[in-house]
DNA sequence: ACGTTGACCTATA
DNA sequence: GTATAGGCCAACG
């Protein structure tokens, strides 16, 4: 099976998953996937994120530190702080307050490993 | 087509 | 604690 491509659609479909106040690490969703060594990968399917379809809350993903790493690849740079702050999540420098607490982990909260939600291969 | 870059993370020195 | 190295793989120049 074309993992490869899939990791990019898995990253998406994750990544939706996270619920709204909530925010995400590239690692978690990586380690979730199974590889959290290509924690880069999501970073890139991030930065494609914009032109698949749904968009994906990517402001509801960042580093490990809890930091907006990304927030300059936004329409904005501040967009991704006013989303996180809309959605409840205090962000200060650039940084989520009380990150830990906001963390939403996919392997605690998902399915242990990520079935197809639709099967659509079958 | 090859080389570099990239919204990262972990480990070693 | 900071600095450097390694690893993943797709997109861009």
């Amino acid at each position: 099976m074309p993992q490869n491509k899939d990791f990019f659609q898995k990253v998406y479909a994750v990544v939706r998953q996270v619920p709204l106040g909530k925010v995400s690490t590239y690692g978690a969703v990586a380690a979730y996937l199974g590889s959290k060594q290509s924690a880069r990968m999501v970073g890139w399917a991030m930065n494609l994120s914009h032109t698949q379809f749904p968009p994906v809350p990517a402001h509801r993903i960042v580093n490990g530190k809890g930091l907006l790493t990304g927030k300059r690849h936004f329409a904005s740079p501040d967009l991704m702080q006013q989303l996180l702050e809309a959605e409840g999540i205090g962000v200060k420098h650039d940084c989520v307050e009380n990150f830990e607490a906001f963390f939403w982990d996919p392997a605690k909260h998902l399915s242990p490993v990520y079935n197809n939600t639709g099967s659509m291969e079958d």
